[in-house]
This record gives structure tokens, sequence and C-alpha cells, in this order.
DNA sequence: ACAAAAGTGTTACTTTTACACCCATGA
DNA sequence: TCATGGGTGTAAAAGTAACACTTTTGT
């Protein structure tokens, strides 16, 4: 199996290889039947899930670094990715997780070995096309799929607290950066934008003073098209302005002083 | 020189004591004579000057070893602190830089050393009362200073684009988080605080428009003592109310959605 | 025909901005 | 006494929030 072959590679070359006692994790964020939905590995050797994630190689960015890992998880490339925090507790990390993991897979792994070190981990947090992701396993784990965000799933480590803290980040940035249509296919409608945001903030907003408020920020555009084989009446398509969303990416959307 | 000695202790033993290839560095803000000010050191062996920074003791969490840091930097404890981007870029740090810093030191440094290898930093930023502060050098410094802001001297390595980002981060969150206080001395009059926020914008406020909505979160009270020996008009004092300033740093002032 | 969802504007309310005069103090 | 900066309120403008009816389509 090409997966444990690799693993075995990753433990005993991985010192050579990577940054030490450096990792990434990605919560990965998608929208599907009016959830919110995090892509979470399910571990082999214990009845628990992860957060993809991995390590930066010797001469990679940490960026570069998270991009592969979410190449490999989702198929994707190009995907809308935020560093949100920098988790640096000693305690954070288990080291008897590996050590155990590694045993059930019956790879040697020594005192000293690299996997068996503190580490510290950046957080990133990624928004996807629910409908364009195919997920892929790692090799520590069975099995990669989406998950409900609430309630969130028993998490190994500290993923859990990552996975709110990017929560938290989300729901906070939304307001100020024009993120939400990232979680949307290209085309869509204005009730599945408007139910994408409820979602994520946890509360009914109003229709049209929704509706205006988007508008008003001009990062989306009415398609001359609606959403046909729906019931009911059918409902206008929008896409967003690429242009117009770079440039709110970086100016940001709200106000303040 | 103790300090020549804690360095040759570093560049030796600071393999076994710190975290390998991840520093912290921090971005220190004052405020003095209108002006945003930052804590900077002056290179020993290049005329360019530093970020403080320093590494993680292994059993250390990240918010430990930079309050640690601003402690030797500044004299001071609990300071507000705030993590705010990890630089994981690959050609960031700068390899030659340490050894040549270590060979004018008459400190043997050889290949293959620590400190050689390539760093991912935790930026930091700290908001400190200029007054309180005792800027003390490290052992790699000549001295340890406020300097302006704008225009900032020219720093080592990647360490402008680091503060940049910091100042970016402060002027964001200054409108949503109720961080200005931090920057004045416990008791302060309303202009001081208004100057504070004009400089950190770099825009002028209107002075009662300011004063309304400062007043409205809350987190701040009027003392019944006025600024003496002052020109002009004797100003009031004001402090901030620590128990609703908490509430607030969670919270957040803002609107939004 | 009806149930269910989508399209659309107006009004009241709240927040933000703009603006000017008097007062106290030190020089 | 005068120059300088501090204290204070109000009115207009903008933005936000609340709200209802009509249209379309599938069943």
């Amino acid at each position: 199996m090409a997966l444990k072959k690799d693993l075995k590679n990753i433990v005993q070359e991985g010192g050579k290889m990577f940054l030490p006692s450096i990792s990434v994790d990605c919560v990965i964020f998608g929208f599907h039947g009016n959830e919110l939905k995090v892509l979470l590995l399910q571990m082999k050797h214990a009845s628990v899930h992860g957060l993809p994630g991995g390590f930066i190689l010797k001469d990679e960015a940490a960026d570069e670094a998270v991009s592969r890992v979410l190449k490999e998880r989702t198929g994707l490339d190009n995907i809308f990715l935020q560093q949100f925090y920098t988790f640096g507790e000693p305690l954070r990390s288990d080291k008897k997780m590996h050590l155990t993991a590694m045993k059930k897979e019956g790879i040697a792994i020594v005192k000293g070995n690299w996997l068996l070190e503190r580490f510290v981990t950046i957080g990133y947090y990624a928004l996807v096309d629910f409908s364009q992701v195919l997920p892929m396993q790692d090799a520590l784990s069975i099995s990669c799929d989406w998950h409900p965000l609430r309630p969130a799933p028993a998490l190994m480590m500290d993923h859990n607290n990552i996975l709110n803290k990017a929560l938290e980040t989300l729901q906070q940035q939304l307001s100020y950066q024009p993120i939400g249509c990232n979680l949307l296919p290209k085309k869509f409608t204005m009730p599945e934008l408007q139910k994408l945001y409820e979602t994520i903030l946890g509360k009914p907003l109003d229709r049209r003073n929704f509706q205006r408020r988007i508008l008003s920020y001009g990062i989306i555009k009415k398609l001359k098209e609606v959403k046909t084989g729906v019931a009911h009446k059918a409902p206008f398509l929008y896409s967003f302005d690429v242009k117009k969303y770079d440039e709110a990416l970086r100016d940001g959307l709200g106000r303040g002083w």
C-alpha cells in the first residue's frame, strides 16, 4: 500500500525533509444542505477525528505547505486560505499519540524521533465549494469526510480548540471581508448566499436588507439567468465579480473610524 | 561582560534549550510626543535595527516566551500582547547574518549550528505605556531605543515587513477592540486619547464625536480630577474601567451583522 | 387552487457627521 | 489681556432595521 510506504518514509526521513517542531493544520469549511461542514479525517488508531494537517518542507513557505495539504485532501488548487492563529502551548501536542499510532502500524519509531517532539502548529482555514471537493484520506486515517460543525465531533489533541478559533475568526471576518462567496459554486442564488451567511453567523437575517447590503458592496453581479428545475419561483443567479472582490479583500468592507 | 557569556551560551546550548526553527518577534508600540514609537534594537554588527525577539524554551508557551522577552527589554510585566501573524517564508531569515555577527563577536559558530537554520517567526505586537518603559539592550545590540514609525528606520531581514503588518493589524483592530488605553498612563485626558487615535489611524477626528463615541463604549470613566500644571484650561482625567474593558475585549466594540 | 419560496420599496429609527461658542489657564 | 486649547449640544444626513404584498412554480 502506497500510503504505508509514504508513512514509513515520513517517520524515518521526515526529520531531514521538514522543519522540526512546526506543523500546519487546516480547518476546511464547506456548505451543504444548509449546514456548515468541516472536512475531517477519521484517525486509524483512535476513535477520534482530526484536522487535515502536515509539515513544512525545508525550502517551502508555510502557505505553500498548506496548499499542498489541501490539494492532497480535496483535489483542489487555488483555494481561499487564511492563516488565523499559531498555537504554541507546550502541552498541545500529544507525544504518545504518534507513538501508539506507529506501533499499531508496525512502523518503528524510536526515542528521539522528530515526530515525538513538541509541535507548534500554524492554523489556517480554507473556504471551498463543497460540490467541487473529492475528499481523500491520508496515511494515518481511515477516511476523510465532511462533518457537521454544530455539534462538531470529538477531535484529537487540541483540534477542537483550533476548530473553534477558526470558526470564531470566520464569523468575525465575514462582516468585514467579502468571503462568503468562496463557499458557493460559481453561480448561486441570493437565498443560497443568505442561508450561508445565516448559517455562519448562527442567526436569521432579513431578506431584503441582506440583498441590499450585499449588492451595495458591488462584489457580486446578477446574471441574466434563473435557476431552473427548482420548486417554486425561479430565483436569479449571481456570480461574483473577481475584480471588485479582490479590491474588497484588500480594503475590507466595514466602516470603522 | 555578562551579555557576551549569555550569547556564547545561547549559540552553543540554545539548540538544547529552545524549540528549533521557531522564533518570536515583538513589535512594541509606545506613544510619546504625539507620535507613535516603536522599540528597536540597534544591532551591533550591522548598521540596521531589529525588532526585539527571542526563542521559545522547550517547555514554554509561545506567549510566555514573548512575555519573557518583553520583560527583558522593557522591565514590564502584564503587557497587552497580541499575536498577529506567523511569518513562514523560506527566505525570510538571513543565515549569513548570525554567522558574521558571531564571527565579529569572536564566538565560534559551526556549520549545522541551530542558529543557522531557517526560522519561522511568530509575530506579536505589544502596547505599552511609554513612560513606564526602561529600554534594555540584548546581547547582540548596542542599544534599545524608541524610534518613530513614520518613517521607520531600515530593519534587518524582513522586520520592516513584520512591523508594517503589525501596524496594519493595530489600525484595523483599533476600531473594533478597546485597545487604545493600553498605550497611555493610568490616568489620561480625553485630548490625549484622541491624539493617540488620530496618530494610529493617521487622520484627524472630530473632538466632540470622538468623545461621544469613546464614552458610549463605557470602557473609560471620568475621574473627579483635572490635569494640573498644564497650560490653558485644565482637562479632566479619565481612567479605564478594567471590568468593562475585559468584556469589550472579548466581545468587541463594532457592529457588523 | 394552493402552498411555498422569491422578487420588490417605503417608513421609522438609529447612528454618524458636521459644525460654533464659551470657558479656564498660563504667558 | 490674549492666545491657546478644552468643554459642551444640536441639526442634517446617512445608514440600518422593520415590515407586506405580489409573482411564480410545482404539486
